[in-house]
DNA sequence: GAGATAATTAGAATTATTCCAAGATTTTAC
DNA sequence: GTAAAATCTTGGAATAATTCTAATTATCTC
């Protein structure tokens, strides 16, 4: 069953930004949402591509950007790999394992991000604060 | 004058990954060390073929990535813009720039890496730290 | 100095993404 | 309810950064 619970804040996000609902749109945020593994753009396409077959790639990059452009989804980048994207809108960082090219999400205390924050000098005010980690996760007890 | 100095460390560093030391990868690094700007790859070249104008740009390139390689040179990525190349090797995070496109070097208290490294739960070995600060830096009063 | 090894080079290829112009859909105005 | 306006989607072309390839050049070993 696709999430109905957040089509009603969807159609009002866009809304909100002056964009319309449309079935491409609300399936794909609802894809990023029921596989939250950060997939890219081709991979959304794929699964997207169940519900709507003929749905164009040039398509699915457009709805991502708008679903940015909303603040329903964040786009993460690992060094030059394509663009992933993330429903998760609680403040939290990345791991990239290096093994499996897995991304994982990293829940952070409150308060961390403007601890990090406060190590800037006087002049620069940042509105944004990644952090990334690399490294290798253990694969959990199956 | 260009700084001899680190001629000596970068032969060394060369030779421990089995590489020679060549007059263009002694301009490359020269070049990241005399203006650390963060400059691209494309940038990086323009200012090489002042020494070397017969430099191609794959050299410059290949260059980079050898000095990356041999840990005298950190790549350094905002979203999916080129490549940018930082000779600093402290532990330092990156201020980007969203006026101006400048990208600055931010120092971070000793200790503050393996901080933020300690809300990773059990199981995720984290071999680098990554932070990227995104804003608005005050112009420093010239 | 000959042969082996490593590095540079120009240009082709690749990849992810964006652009474009045409057609479809939705909204607004009457 | 229909016509015009606005917004979206689409396939394919274009773009930008980087990597690859194969040939040449430079360096190192003997
Ligand atoms: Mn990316
Ligand atoms: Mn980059
Ligand atoms: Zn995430
Ligand atoms: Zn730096």
């Amino acid at each position: 069953m696709r999430p109905t619970i957040h089509h009603e804040s969807l159609t009002q996000r866009l809304a909100d930004s002056g964009m319309r609902a449309t079935p491409q749109r609300e399936v794909v945020y609802s894809v990023l949402l029921t596989k939250r593994d950060h997939p890219t753009a081709d991979e959304v396409f794929a699964r997207v591509k169940g519900e709507l077959p003929t749905i164009s790639l040039a398509t699915v990059y457009n709805c991502l950007e708008t679903l940015v452009q909303c603040d329903l989804v964040r786009a993460v980048n690992f060094e030059r790999g394509p663009t992933r994207y993330c429903p998760n809108l609680a403040p939290h960082a990345h791991f990239h394992d290096v093994q499996t090219g897995r991304t994982h999400d990293v829940e952070l205390p409150p308060g961390l991000l403007d601890q990090v924050k406060s190590v800037l000098p006087a002049g620069f005010d940042a509105n944004s604060v990644e952090i990334i980690f690399r490294g290798k996760a253990a694969t959990p007890t199956s």
